[in-house]
DNA sequence: TTAATTTGACCGCT
DNA sequence: AGCGGTCAAATTAA
């Protein structure tokens, strides 16, 4: 942990560049190479950060393999309840999972509050016995958890296209489903193929309520591994229920978030701002409750924070591989978690071109 | 030319 | 048997 002190002293540095860069981005409009060399220095403070970071994190993980870690741990979940951490993630991840993936308190909470990690754990799915049949081995059953969530469809634009979510997917079908009015559409990620990723979600629109999708995402992300993996996170959401797959496990956690939870309770349109809270924030905690998800979710990606004292290894952790790990093929980078109105205006653009 | 979408058919599951 | 998820050829868009 020696190194803790000294990576947090690189990522305030890096952070205050930031915030420099930024109250000076207009001025610096016409020298793109000024703009340059300042994200060179903020990232090369943020790198070593991270690598200093990693270093420590590999030792605490190596303690977390213990058994006695393995999250059992009511004020933790409670802490995750109240704070709206990303509780679509952070409770979408089982004790089953947890346990499977040795995954500590600490560890999880970083998964849960790393609005970059939409999903920290990789999750082996164990792929499902394939048919007896020569042709086209198709997998059902076994698709690994799957959360429910409803998101509104844009305001702007074509609502008659799912809502942007931070992912970039690829439909591959579309289906009459008995009972309801309207198709139903299934994706699966773009990056399936270059990263082996597995992540699917289907998206309907309700019956009573055609401006509201319904979007069921199945599996996880494997594609925020890479470099030019997409990074954001689902928007506009109101989780109706996690894990249903798996509800006897996620119960204890469940019940106190999804049954009509304040915290999630309204189908928010909060731009994404991650980094301007951390800008502004100066490590201090931030002002009350957010309640909503947006791509970056300003008002969670602040809330991480909130408890900096009980957790403040793996959000930094998150922080600096945020700054490395967000690029997307689509949708952003780590300059536009730098510059949130880049982000808002290229979501502007490709949620009026297309979407999914 | 490449990538994404559409759509009919196939096939697993209940 | 039939619904729902997936495949893959055909089509469309960039």
């Amino acid at each position: 942990m020696e190194d803790y002190g000294a990576a947090i002293t690189l990522i305030r540095h890096g952070c205050k560049l930031a915030k420099v860069l930024e109250s000076n981005l207009e001025n610096l409009a016409r020298e793109p190479s000024a703009i340059s060399s300042c994200c060179d220095e903020i990232i090369k403070a943020l790198g070593d950060a991270r690598d200093r970071l990693r270093a420590d994190h590999d030792q605490i993980m190596q303690e977390m393999r213990q058994p006695r870690n393995v999250v059992n741990d009511a004020s933790l979940h409670e802490w995750l309840r109240s704070n709206n951490c990303y509780a679509d993630q952070a409770m979408a991840m089982t004790h089953q999972d947890m346990s499977e993936n040795k995954m500590g308190s600490a560890q999880l909470l970083a998964s849960s509050i790393g609005h970059l990690a939409m999903d920290v754990s990789v999750l082996g799915n164990a792929p499902s016995s394939s048919s007896s049949s020569s042709q086209r081995p198709r997998k059902r059953k076994d698709d690994g958890e799957t959360r429910i969530v409803q998101m509104a469809a844009p305001q702007i634009g074509n609502t008659e296209i799912p809502p942007e979510d931070g992912y970039t997917w690829r439909k591959y079908g579309q289906k009459e489903i008995m009972g309801s009015k309207y198709p139903r559409g299934y994706y699966r990620c773009t990056h399936q193929k270059l990263y082996n990723c597995a992540a699917k979600k289907q998206v309907q629109r309700l019956d009573h309520d055609p401006y509201t999708f319904e979007v069921m995402y199945r599996g996880h992300h494997t594609c925020h591994m890479s470099a030019t993996a997409p990074s954001m996170l689902p928007s506009q959401a109101v989780i109706l229920s996690q894990d249903m797959t798996q509800t006897l496990a996620v119960s204890t956690i469940t019940s106190t978030t999804t049954s009509a939870e304040p915290l999630m309770s309204n189908i928010t349109t909060t731009s994404s701002v991650p980094l301007r809270s951390w800008l502004s924030m100066d490590f201090s905690p931030p002002i009350g409750h957010g309640t909503g998800t947006s791509s970056g979710a300003g008002t969670s990606s602040a809330a991480r924070y909130n408890k900096d004292q009980a957790v403040h290894e793996f959000p930094v952790v998150d922080l600096a591989d945020a700054m490395f790990n967000c690029g997307s093929s689509s949708t952003s980078n780590s300059m536009d978690f730098l510059f949130p109105n880049s982000v808002e205006d290229k979501h502007d653009i490709k949620g009026t071109k297309k979407n999914g």
